[in-house]
DNA sequence: TGTGTGTATGTCCGATATGACATATTATCC
DNA sequence: GGATAATATGTCATATCGGACATACACACA
């Protein structure tokens, strides 16, 4: 696992095997917070590919600042469900979030 | 619409038009609607195809069997991270659960 | 340095999801 | 019909989520 993956990890709150190198995370857990670092991705690449900030996102979305920084950062806090209606409140198609989900060719980044 | 999936989603208890012929969501909660049952759906192949009841599922989830009728049923009361938690622990993977979302040509069925 | 703008983090309380249980429905076999 | 197994539905107590707010941090620009 890259380092920058995992300091994502870490900081999104998950439980990181403190002395050694790797998660302490199930195969299921892992694929889990796969799922969900994909979706706060995708939030926050929508959001800056429509030039708003996290306040306007949240005004878009009926929530605040607060929690739009905690979907990006895939906190703990956040469910799927919430990141997915984000996700298609701000334009997104299930189509997209499959693509997501598939680090196929990469999606044209950022 | 076809009549089948139009009283899926009304088993499932989400609010459809009652006299007239069409769902009262938005682009978005439709959408979402869709994913779910999307999910919803491979929850239930997964199963059948391992041959299980619901009931081990259940096992298998550390949940009950009525949580798991609900998940097939795309019950309002199950959240995304549920459905996806039960599709990893029954072997599905993300690139799995991208397929569900996406009715390419048709996901080799039941 | 101070001021402004955007983002991150911590906490609280009301809202929703979850496992568990009871009970109903459906299907199959005798 | 009765009996059994699988699935569906309704409710409840507790756990988790979510919006709101305060506040901290980061980075500009003057």
């Amino acid at each position: 696992m890259r380092v920058d993956k995992r300091r994502k990890l870490e900081r999104a709150g998950w439980v990181v095997g403190d002395a050694g190198d790797f998660l302490a995370l199930s195969p299921e857990e892992r694929q889990f917070v796969e799922v969900k670092l994909a979706l706060a991705d995708g939030v926050r690449r929508r959001r800056e590919h429509l030039g708003l900030t996290q306040l306007q996102v949240a005004e878009r979305l009926g929530s605040s600042q607060s929690r739009v920084a905690k979907m990006e950062a895939a906190d703990r806090t956040v469910s799927t469900d919430l990141l997915l209606k984000a996700l298609f409140q701000l334009g997104g198609s299930p189509r997209d979030v499959a693509r997501l989900l598939v680090p196929r060719v990469r999606n044209k980044a950022a």
